[in-house]
RNA sequence: GUCCCCAUCGUCUAGAGGCCUAGGACAUAGCCCUUUCACGGCUGUAACCGGGGUUCGAAUCCCCGUGGGGACGCCA
């Protein structure tokens, strides 16, 4: 029997796509293209108190823009209400879940008394029906089901990333499973979506391993099929710590905002836990074409920012002129800059794609080019001195009656000035560069002033005369 | 507290008992290239958490310790 692979990323829509999660149905979305299989989104939404309609449209946005296209779905829990309150008719008739009519209240007692004695807080069963013991008499008030867990005995499971997990019974409680509203809970309706949608392989964070074994044992009490389990460890932030919003741009989107090609995103994350041999740069048919859990690490790695920079000054250097105009462009038109009366967009970004770690880099590079600059004066005052007005005054003059305005043309005329007032390159290029782009560093200044253009050249000398 | 998981350069990692005087990448230092700044090229610094076993041989297997993380909800 060949089950063809079917996986899941089953976000809950409380916030953002973060960069954890990210991950997650990176390599969910990973495992099943490279098996050929199906890739399945689930919004878990039972949580009616934190689950927003703007955090689907999120999560959607985020996983578009990392381009993790799904088969199916997305599929929304709430609207499989009907389904896991007919399996939790069936189980209560089945006896493998009861009533329990223990009050909130009741169980933060419990919890407390266990607490203090250093056990592990859980549920008593005292409502758990066993042969010859007599339940108390219900109070008024709706009860929660609870499954009934087997006592004894150890739930062990292969994971795919973490090797064999073996975890006592006796160390599980009889859960709910349905809330005294009637609805049903998380651990509950996991498994019957895993069981309904055919999933093969459940790829989902480390801190869902406790679930695991119950997830595992109610599957048997249905006599559902067991998917395999692989469990991704945490991504820490810079400083070791849990990820969290303190350390900025943890939702996907901001790295978008922050300059990121999705490709350097995904090759970056795809690298944190996942190796190839001595590969670091792949692109996204390389990554499912490599792709295993056999090579995923089981501990927790750290997010840094370096290498991510470094990848996307990488796919920077790579990605084609005009998509990085566009890129460039939108970014512009945020700043409120119209680069209409610049000289192209793809001409500046060409000279200045080489040396960008981020979009907004080139964005910044480009602002100078569209709109003459404001001179700082401390950089007026250190570079446009006098014997360099007078060279730029004189290079004013040569460059207005070249017959062609290329590189190799604007080079002479450069040389010429230089030779004239007895400097070298950079006493001209350095108050050039001022002059013109406000910066003291740019790319070869034949070239910058090639793509500036020579009315815009002149103009902005002028000044200087 | 209890249970579960993890542990190689600062960071991401290679490593499935001899290929390891531990490899690659980022970062970092130096040099080269150079018309500034970058890019690029070359070279270097830098790690098997500690202790016991097992074995002819351990970064790799086992145990203990230590450190880190996770979980213990009528949240997901």
């Amino acid at each position: 029997m060949n089950v063809s692979v079917r996986t899941r990323f089953a976000p809950s829509p409380t916030g953002y796509l973060h960069i954890g999660g990210a991950r997650t149905a990176l390599f969910s979305w990973a495992y099943a293209r490279h098996h050929g299989g199906k890739f399945i989104l689930r919004i878990e939404d039972t949580d009616l108190e934190r689950s927003t309609p703007e955090a689907v449209r999120a999560i959607l946005d985020g996983m578009q823009w990392l381009g993790l296209e799904y088969d199916e779905g997305p599929f929304y829990q709430m609207q499989r209400m009907d389904r896991y309150k007919e399996v939790i008719g069936q189980m209560l008739k089945a006896g493998t879940a009861y009533y329990c009519y223990t009050s909130p209240a009741e169980l933060d007692a419990l919890r407390e008394a266990q607490r203090a004695r250093g056990e592990k807080p859980r549920y008593d069963g005292r409502w758990r029906p066993e042969r010859g013991k007599t339940l108390p008499l219900p109070p008024v008030g709706s009860p929660v089901v609870r499954f009934r867990n087997p006592a004894n005995g150890v739930v062990a499971w292969d994971d795919l990333v973490k090797g064999r997990i073996e975890i006592a019974n006796a160390e599980l409680d009889d859960f709910i499973i349905a809330r005294a509203d009637g609805t049903p809970t998380y651990n509950f309706c996991v498994v019957v979506d895993d069981w309904d949608m055919g999933i093969t392989e459940v790829i989902r964070g480390d801190d869902h391993v406790n679930n695991t074994p119950r997830q595992i044992n109610v599957l048997r009490a249905l006599g559902a099929r067991e998917p395999r389990y692989g469990h991704l460890s945490m991504i820490l932030g810079p400083d070791g710590a849990k990820l969290s919003k303190r350390h900025g741009a943890v939702s996907v989107m901001q790295y978008d905002e922050d300059g990121y090609l999705p490709e350097a995103v995904v090759n970056y994350l795809a690298r944190l836990g996942w190796s190839h041999g001595d590969d670091e740069i792949f692109s996204r048919g390389q990554f499912i074409e490599w792709f295993d859990l056999d090579h995923v690490t089981p501990s927790a790695a750290q997010f840094s920012f370096e290498k991510l920079n470094w990848l996307n000054a990488h796919y920077i250097k790579q990605a084609d002129d005009a998509r990085l105009a566009a890129e460039v462009a939108r970014r512009l038109k945020k700043r409120g800059i119209d680069h209409g009366n610049g000289p192209a967009l793809t001409a500046i970004i060409a000279l200045y794609k080489e040396r960008a770690t981020h979009l907004n880099e080139l964005a910044e590079a480009v602002v100078p080019y569209c709109v003459a600059p404001e001179i700082a004066p401390e950089l007026a005052e250190k570079h446009l001195t006098a014997p360099a007005r007078a060279a730029l005054q004189h290079l004013g003059g040569r460059f207005a009656i070249l017959t062609s305005w290329e590189k190799g043309t604007i080079n002479q005329a450069i040389k010429d000035t230089m030779n004239a007032h007895g400097l070298k390159m950079p006493q001209v290029a350095i108050p050039l560069r001022v002059a013109l782009l406000g910066v003291t560093h740019t790319p070869s200044i034949d070239a910058v002033l090639e793509v500036l253009g020579r009315d815009r050249v002149l103009a902005r000398l002028a000044c200087f005369e």
